[in-house]
DNA sequence: CTGTTAGCGCCTTCAG
DNA sequence: CTGAAGGCGCTAACAG
């Protein structure tokens, strides 16, 4: 009906012929309105299809309804959980709204507190944030992360047992005969990446073998960040003939590496990666993986934070899920 | 600093001793502050680490610098989508917002004009909808739409060759030697279904193969209600020796209900799926799809949405983009 | 039962 | 150069 834009309350307001205040009030259901004017607001609503702005509905109430999945950008591991944290929202009566932090590829540290400040207490009555780069203060809202900076001290949060994942990881690689086994480590602000390295290190030391310091480095959980540091392994003078890279993402790039430079995946090279998304089943050779459950820790993580919004205290407020190792194509005896 | 709840713009200009316009034009670069007074206002802001609300600046301003990705749920079609979105939105200038319409699972017809109406013209500078169940009239907004209800008629889309990707999976089941090949269609209100099922249509009469109408089923593209349909076809009393279910989730499904009566896929039953989402490699036979470059429609609904926003007309208001037939374990010569 | 009055947090004239 | 006033669209008191 109307053209021009959007329709407010006031247009609505002026074409009932009423205030606004009573058009809102029929659209809060709000005691007050008699039955006909009720009908017939309501039958101009629907005629001029109007739906009231969430930003001006959740600037003047509390609750808006909304929670907030906060994740610096779309990539295979945040799609993944956001598929088991909507699992668990359907039928709780709110809405998801996922937001990409900005900071993105830089990795700025601090996008999820700077988003919560944009969105809370305005926007979202809740959030859960995927890997945060710190431990976020007070927020006003709810909150519980998913691979949280730091341990039990912080926000609640979701987890899986990172120390054991990377410790299958590499017991797996000793047991195939490999002594030479490179570390392609994650972005150093998150304690997943601290409790790999840890598990890589305590793995190594358990069988007896030394840690050569040249065959650990930074990967950064990201494809082009693992690029260089894989290179480099992969080109020194004496090369590993396994790498635990901690990420799919950075040991696919890595099997490509490895491809680039004329190596055999697994022949000359073996890869194990760690997450288990979707991305380390379609590549060639299939990639030999950690499996973080991550629908379930979206699930989880998405209960948690219901049981928060409803003003009870959860079971536990750190939830630890465990890994389990899958091989795949792309690790073989030496 | 501030503990209880957000720091406002208001708390702030109390901080610094200023008012709140002098901080919101510190905010927002505008002339008119001394530059002592800004950069006292400025370490104020750091100290108090505020971040101005962006529901509150929405309602102000005009532009707001965000896109809306709006969809209907959080599933692997969408979500394969929103990478190739997020990667062409990288660099904009533009935040990215996904936003899941409620409507959901039961499909409500229109979940997206409403979530435009309660978006637009407030959070979002435009947006780009994931299989949307109408046309959507002038939002005041530019709008994207991918694999859209209708034709060419309506708003600017991206898709792919709906009438040629589901010619190659027939065309793949009858060179194997099927005859009897069910069809599982998807959602009545998209175009693509009503092109994937004339696909398979026009695919059978071009080889001379009579089509009964007890094996063409509505299966709505989601696994729950590609349940029951699948179930009838392999209850038949002359049941088909292939499916070609439209979308991958349906054919997953139908592969687990096949499995479910005892039949094995491809020995008994060979499934043809429609999508190729990471899904489709990580079930049990691989299964063999049509391949759609959803990454690659992202970029380009992403780069055309742009393009609207710059002001610019887009070279084309229609891209249609190749499918490609991807042959994995799933069918086989009768 | 209905309309008027105040803001929510912010930005933008427009006086001082 | 700075602050006071008005209003974005909406809801929540309070009067009438």
């Amino acid at each position: 009906m109307e053209p021009r834009g959007r329709v407010t309350i006031t247009d609505v307001a002026r074409a009932a012929g009423v205030s606004v205040a009573t058009v809102s009030k029929v659209i809060n259901d709000r005691y007050g309105v008699a039955a006909s004017t009720a009908e017939h607001v309501r039958s101009v609503i629907a005629d001029m299809s109007y739906e009231s702005s969430l930003v001006a509905r959740s600037l003047r109430s509390q609750r808006t309804g909304v929670i907030g999945i906060l994740l610096a950008e779309f990539e295979p591991f945040s799609t993944e959980l956001l598929k088991g944290l909507a699992a668990a929202t359907a039928g709780s009566g709110y809405e998801l709204l996922a937001w990409s932090g900005g900071g993105g590829p830089d990795g700025h540290v601090g996008w999820e507190r700077r988003s919560l400040a944009q969105l809370s207490g305005t926007l979202i009555d809740g959030a859960v944030l995927i890997t945060p780069t710190l431990v976020v203060p007070d927020a006003g809202i709810p909150v519980v992360a998913i691979d949280p900076h730091a341990g039990s001290e912080s926000n609640p949060s979701v987890d899986s047992d990172n120390l054991a994942g990377a410790a299958s990881a590499v017991e797996h690689l000793i047991a195939l005969g490999h002594r030479r086994i490179g570390f392609l480590g994650g972005r150093p602000d998150l304690e997943s990446a601290r409790l790999r390295e840890e598990g890589y290190r305590r793995t190594l030391a358990a069988a007896g073998i030394a840690l050569d310091p040249d065959l650990v480095r930074v990967g950064g959980y990201r494809p082009e960040t693992a690029d260089a540091p894989a290179h480099e392994l992969l080109t020194l003078p004496d090369p590993p003939t396994a790498i635990f890279a901690t990420n799919d993402l950075s040991a696919i790039r890595t099997m490509q590496v490895a491809q680039s430079l004329g190596l055999r995946v697994p022949e000359d090279l073996s890869v194990v990666g760690f997450d288990n998304v979707p991305e380390s089943a379609l590549c060639t050779p299939q990639l030999t993986t950690v499996s973080q459950p991550l629908h379930r820790i979206g699930r989880e993580a998405m209960e948690m934070l219901l049981t928060l919004l409803r003003g009870e205290a959860p079971a536990e407020t750190h939830r630890r899920l465990p890994t389990e190792l899958v091989v795949r194509a792309s690790t073989r005896a030496l």
